[in-house]
DNA sequence: TAGAACGTTGGAGTGCACTCCAAGCAAGCG
DNA sequence: CGCTTGCTTGGAGTGCACTCCAACGTTCTA
């Protein structure tokens, strides 16, 4: 069985084989298509994504897209489920996750239900390295403003010693 | 003339030719020698920082670290200024700011007072990153939350179907 | 005073995440 | 049809931030 999630409605549990879904997106974004007609050229996708087509290449290449289908000519036809799962692997990337955690996250995906405990533990591992940057960026921001208050102070004195 | 802070006490103007500090530290740190008897191996600056002794040459190499003091006989000779330098570099790496900028700021604060508006206009770009950095990571948290509501719940609906 | 541990240098090497290239096939348009 | 633009591939190249090396000098401990 595979569990799906319908966006915010909580989850729907339904018979099928298809495995390859990470299950779980968002809400849709402005410039996509509905389901059904959501075919993007790879030029389509880089401009959604940001990422260059080399890259999305590359990504397909070393295994951190989980198969993109082809048009009969074999050309790249990137559907809806390929943008969610490049959001997500765009949001794990800002979090400074390496390339081949994510890979391994894309291989439990692809190997099926019985590595939902895997995969739980992993985004929970993430979310705790996700908390500690902040945390490291919120003590940066401190020292940043200390310093920023430091050098607006001595040009005040700067300021006030050119009146003299 | 040189506008140097004393930590939390507000500034402190003096005539000197000093340019070399950074004028704003933040508290002592634990492991520290008092000003005066401060003198550290490279290895020791290592281990305070968590930097290689590789790392902390090549810094210097590159301009990072402005000029360290030498022993009689070569070798250098850290002093609890060098390691509050290192302290923000770390700060400003963890922004994910690149070497190169950080390279700028040194030099900066090398050339004397009269860079203090390009140093300040610098932090302010920085802070203002690092909010980016901050909102970015939020962001992500949502999405991980979600997504390890949705594995825990798929986790109770297993465990549920096992029951049958 | 021996030996281990630590320090010095310039230059070369590493790992990551892209980024680009060449040569060729595919698609849309006047 | 010809032209331009876009897509395909494997493999090579790039930029960043270290990381290591060899060959040697220094400092510390027994």
């Amino acid at each position: 069985m595979t569990v799906t999630e319908t966006t915010g409605t909580g989850i729907r549990v339904e018979a099928t084989t298809e495995a390859r879904t990470d299950s779980c997106a968002g809400p849709p974004r402005a410039d996509r298509r509905p389901d059904g007609e959501d075919l993007y050229t790879i030029s389509e996708v880089a401009a959604f994504t940001g990422l260059t087509t080399h890259t999305l290449r590359w990504y397909e290449r070393i295994g951190l897209m989980p198969h993109v289908d082809r048009s009969h000519t074999g050309q790249r036809r990137y559907r809806n489920r390929d943008l969610d799962w490049l959001d997500l692997v765009g949001k794990l990337r800002l979090t400074g996750m390496p390339v081949a955690d994510m890979v391994r996250y894309a291989e439990l995906v692809r190997e099926g239900d019985h590595t939902y405990g895997e995969r739980f533990e992993l985004l929970k591992a993430t979310r705790e390295d996700v908390l500690a940057r902040i945390a490291e960026l919120q003590d940066t921001l401190a020292v940043l403003d200390r310093k920023i208050d430091f050098y607006a102070d001595a040009g005040r004195a700067l300021a006030w010693e050119r009146t003299r």
